[in-house]
DNA sequence: GCGAGGATGTCCGAAAACGGCTAGCGTATC
DNA sequence: GATACGCTAGCCGTTTTCGGACATCCTCGC
């Protein structure tokens, strides 16, 4: 049974979703590839994982907070393998830097596949927290983001 | 979880698998459309409704069991709309009595479609106890069998 | 009688298209 | 010379699309 409620923040509404206590996404409303079965997810506001959610994403608009910290599940039981490599190393940039696509791809063991990384960047399920906004082109470029390059910008400049 | 278990039968080994008390699939190894994640299934001999499977069973190759009355759950979480119709109304054909495809799609409201009722009817989860070796041709012909045409034939011979 | 063809829902494989890319050049501009 | 663009041609996992193949049967023309 998935739970879903949704958030409000600076850069707009968050629909957050949870599956047996852990965060399995987080999305802009409306955003590009906003998940498709959201009907046959029942509204529940008051689950741990989205108390603990609501209080982290307070602290780091509010510039407090650096890590988060609560249990995720991105991707469910779909999500090839790639996927989760890629946004296993994505979680791994720290707060405040940026790497690059190809990068990516070569921390999962495929050097050329920078522009398969860029796609599988852009399913990540769960924005902000699984930081794909501190993903850029090797020349330095944005070039991307699911949510929209003005919030892209708007947060790596919340992290400088 | 879904647990199995392999059964022996006098038309050869059936492999049978349930999921929540309920059984949600029994196939001759081997055959046409035989499962894919079987990998992933765990091994469990004795679950209730496997215990009241080979007792019913054990009957009906006997002669002395004419309907089956145990909990099922065909096709889990898949299948379509369409092909639930077609297995619920393959479920209503009585013991020694056949029917015929056309007939099949016209009671799912599709009278065009005894082709297609056809696949769904080859797709069918749970052998013997839906009964689908009791749909024949319009013309009287036995046509196929996922489990082989021989093992249809002996099922009609049984029930005759 | 007999052969050909069309209707039908689903699955499966193959092929093509599609991206949150990049390195390499050739030009253009100071 | 530097630096900065802009274009191009490869790169690669995933998604989408498409074309058959099926456990059929009725109709139509010969």
């Amino acid at each position: 049974m998935i739970t879903s409620t949704k958030i409000e923040s600076p850069l707009g509404t968050l629909l957050a979703s949870e599956e047996n206590g852990a965060l399995t996404g987080l999305w802009f409303i409306g955003q590009r590839h906003f998940p498709k079965g959201v009907d046959g997810w029942r509204e529940v506001a008051d689950a741990p994982v989205f108390g603990q959610l609501r209080q982290e994403l307070g602290e780091y608009f509010a510039g407090t907070l650096r890590e988060f910290d609560l249990p995720m599940n991105p991707g469910g039981s779909h999500a090839t393998v790639f996927q989760r490599d890629v946004w296993k190393a994505i979680a791994a940039v720290p707060f405040g830097k940026t790497t690059t696509y190809s990068s990516l791809a070569q921390s999962c063991g495929k050097p050329s596949a920078a522009r398969a990384a860029g796609a599988a960047t852009g399913r990540n399920p769960i924005s902000i927290l699984i930081p794909c906004h501190r993903i850029v082109g090797s020349s330095g470029a944005l070039t991307g983001y699911a949510g929209g390059l003005d919030r892209k910008r708007a947060l790596l400049q919340l992290e400088s």
